[in-house]
DNA sequence: TGGTCTAATATGTATATACAAGCTAATGTT
DNA sequence: AACATTAGCTTGTATATACATATTAGACCA
């Protein structure tokens, strides 16, 4: 084991919680959380085996669950004879994972730009204060970004943040990162849902999107968990002529 | 073990390759396809470790791991002291799973019914041979069925068949059993892709679908793969009014 | 009859051990 | 210098064992 491993290893339970879990489930999500938050970066090498059973002074099969079931949930990758990484994001995943625009427009070798509409902060409406389980004076943030494709507008986002997960919110320049980048590192998720839907936008929304009257949008309705608390719901409306989304699962 | 579970048991692998694959991966594989095919219904037992073991003449860890990652994957639960049993479809999995219409509606507690408008068998054109991986003298059904929910169009699929894979697809009642439930345990699907996007319908599905012009539609094309070959490819058309996907997803 | 306890059975987790197989770097040879 | 071999690391799989914990059915007793 290097030194600059044992540093790592350092620890390395000491912010979870010591709730009577497994110890392959507490190293599962120490490891995830690590990822989630952008502490391990991707490609990164992961500790091998051998080093965190003698690091945690664990047997080598529960760590090796431990690193096989992220393997599965795609969080790591692994390789016989080399050792354990931190996996890249898929490319073309958007149907099943939250996915950030601005990525998946670069994959694309396209122009990303963006440019933000609103920010603000206050007390929830009755509406918000349900999309986001909170009560109706908890503070949360709200945002309305749209987001260019070669200088063509791919996707209309409008957010509502919980100030309480998220409190640096307004702090951030949202044409230079996407509220994804910020959010999964203040508070990263673990749970997520989607309701998808073809609408019609209204005229303000055609405007803004630079399309004609009757042209079908894909809107995705988004809200995300960190833990039992919810951290954000968004609405993303995307024009129907420049937009799909894809997926593919096995099995 | 019982009687009726030692014949379960019997040549259990006899209709599975002989590669050398990994036990718990063929055991894995054998199970799934049980399940695929439907020769194990929902929420039946599944044979418990100490059985296999005792069939199989493996160690139960090996048998444990085959059945904890097709729970981990949905295809079993499992119930300490109870048993294992083959897990149930998910009621909101639309998005990440493929769909049987027919059950989606009846889990609404609503009225399915369908309407088959067209049924035929022929050679491939070129943009279905390009869409089913096949040469353009391949033999092929083509299906057209309207999908009723409480009397009011839901969903327009368009359908085309590998016959080859399916090759008693023209002789099924499509009004009495969507093609789903055919196609699954004639080719039981591994693998798939979806692509969603919003779309305008045409006149004749303006017609069909009992909407007004100008009324959003969710598009979904969807191909599926039984081992290397695709089974079917469909287009499946929503109206925006009346449809949702919806997922969820976690960690 | 009704309730309680217990034995049997099921899955859940953790460990130690063993060998197979892939990759890399150092070593040795020509 | 160029090549081949090997040692040492990595992950991948399979087994035996142990104990914990959940559930059920039947034995037992009041």
């Amino acid at each position: 084991m290097t030194d600059s491993t044992s540093a790592l290893l350092d620890n390395f339970f000491a912010d979870l919680p010591d709730t009577p879990a497994p110890i392959y489930a507490r190293l599962k999500q120490a490891i995830a959380h690590k990822v989630a938050s952008g502490q391990w970066q991707a490609n990164q090498r992961v500790p091998s085996e051998a080093e965190w059973v003698k690091a945690l002074n664990v047997s080598r099969m529960t760590v090796n669950r431990a690193l096989r079931e992220l393997t599965a949930e795609g969080v790591l990758t692994r390789q016989q004879g080399l050792g354990t990484f931190v996996a890249q994001k898929k490319a073309h995943s958007a149907l099943f994972e939250v996915h950030n625009i601005a990525e998946e427009v670069a994959s694309r070798g396209a122009v990303y730009r963006a440019e933000q509409l609103q920010l603000s902060r206050g007390k929830a409406t009755v509406e918000e204060a349900v999309t986001l389980g909170v009560r109706t004076n908890h503070e949360i943030f709200r945002s309305v970004i749209l987001h260019f494709e070669n200088d063509l507008p791919i996707q209309l986002e409008e957010r509502s943040v919980n100030a309480e997960l998220a409190p640096a919110y307004a702090e951030q320049d949202f044409t230079r990162q996407t509220p994804y980048v910020y959010l999964m590192q203040a508070a990263p998720m673990t749970e997520g849902e989607h309701l998808v839907e073809a609408v019609l936008p209204n005229a303000r929304e055609c405007e803004l999107l630079q399309v004609t009257a009757n042209e079908p949008c894909l809107q995705i309705k988004r809200r995300t968990w960190s833990g039992a608390k919810i951290v954000t719901a968004a609405r993303l409306l995307h024009p129907g002529s420049r937009f799909q989304l894809f997926g593919h699962f096995s099995r």
